[in-house]
DNA sequence: AATAATTTTTAGATTAGTCTAAAAATTAAA
DNA sequence: TTTAATTTTTAGACTAATCTAAAAATTATT
């Protein structure tokens, strides 16, 4: 079932997010990704990917071998920055004009960001200001699909009297956002590291001057900061 | 394929939409539905609307039998009003907030209304400041589904010397829509009707005391008004 | 290098939604 | 009240996306 069958532009919902997980996967695992890699991340089948693998390549948005694992066209990486860009754009504007909690975006972003309407998305940049991340710290890419990634680091690999700015999350989790809530660690905020503890890498740390918590290495191995100033 | 394949409460796009047009031909035409009537509306095969239609009677959505034609359950009738709901209120979002033409709405609407989310149509609507009616002048179903119709009538049927408000289109075409545009017609705007022409029943009418114009009876049919005070 | 374990692909089936063509039922006309 | 025209339903086929089970290819281990 196709979205709209008018332009052979189209992809089904299906094939968009294939295409995301791909680009997802392909970012964080390396350059080259398996079949097994995109059915769990896909949740599915093994041989449902080597099926949809196919049709991708026969449209010419990966390239793929038999048994020789799989990357994107440049076709195929347009599309999946541009569903990434309209799920963050979707995110940020629940956030910041509907007042949705962090925790709560990332579901509905999901069916948001496959709606089709270029003029939707430009509109929707520009009325959230064109922002430049959305609510968990993660780059917008711009309406050309340039995306300029954010350098910060796990807050695990900073030292005893360091004092950083939280900048993002690694564990996107609803679970993950709403401990993070409860212990006051928001984005933008200060972490002061007032002690490592040897034994199991867990921190002391002062938020915002105001409170200080203990951390395990668990959570600061989430959660991406950087040096202030 | 199910949008949601969590609860048994979730309908497909497809079965969303074909709700909305029985709902809609009901609305209409009267209170039984044939299967042509509902295979134009969805521009498909008859064949394949009887098909739908026993599957929507299995899922208690309509009333169906053989030959006889379809009632909505009130069941099926909630679905059909809250999808109507949500595509009012993205239509109202697009122009209110994005600064989309009333032209501009409707395809993206259509797309937009299939968004499975309870917290994002109350926050929208709130964030609308609850509006009654659509950038076309259509009623906008208030959240447990009640419609209130706004009683007014074709512009072709008022008489020479009426002074009336004009509260909605029955075409809703952008070719229609941007024909208004051009002859300064909006919702809203005072139309008197300064004269009638007997042969072909088209009007001399000036628009918010400003302009004159002539419209076809063609036209006037598809403008509705209330008189004005 | 041969065998075992793992990964990937194929084969065959299923479901939603669609289509065309033909059969059956209903409605209109003679 | 038969016959003709129209509407609706059935029958059978197609596609996208999915699944399980089995075969084939690759990779790891002796
Ligand atoms: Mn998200
Ligand atoms: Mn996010
Ligand atoms: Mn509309
Ligand atoms: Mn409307």
């Amino acid at each position: 079932m196709y979205i709209c069958s008018k332009f052979s532009t189209m992809q089904s919902f299906t094939e968009e997010n294939y295409l995301k997980a791909i680009y997802k996967l392909i970012e964080q695992e390396g350059d080259v990704i398996t079949t097994n890699a995109i059915a769990e991340k896909m949740r599915t089948k093994a041989a449902s990917v080597t099926d949809m693998l196919k049709r991708l390549a026969d449209k010419k948005l990966i390239h793929y071998k038999k048994y020789q694992g799989v990357t994107l066209t440049s076709k195929g990486e347009k599309i999946a920055l541009s569903i990434i860009r309209k799920h963050r754009l979707w995110e940020m504007f629940l956030v910041e004009k509907l007042h949705f909690k962090w925790d709560e975006v990332h579901e509905v972003a999901e069916q948001l960001e496959h709606i089709n309407s270029d003029k939707l998305v430009e509109q929707l940049d520009k009325f959230l200001s064109y922002p430049k991340i959305d609510p968990h710290g993660d780059p917008i890419p711009d309406a050309k699909g340039k995306l300029t990634i954010p350098k910060s680091n796990l807050l695990s690999k900073f030292n005893k009297h360091d004092v950083c700015i939280m900048t993002g999350v690694v564990d996107h989790s609803s679970g993950f956002l709403q401990y993070l809530d409860k212990a006051g660690i928001a984005l933008g905020c200060e972490i002061k590291i007032k002690d490592v503890v040897e034994f199991d890498r867990s921190l002391r740390v002062v938020i915002n001057k105001e409170h200080t918590i203990f951390i395990s290495n668990d959570v600061a191995k989430n959660i991406l900061a950087i040096l202030k100033k």
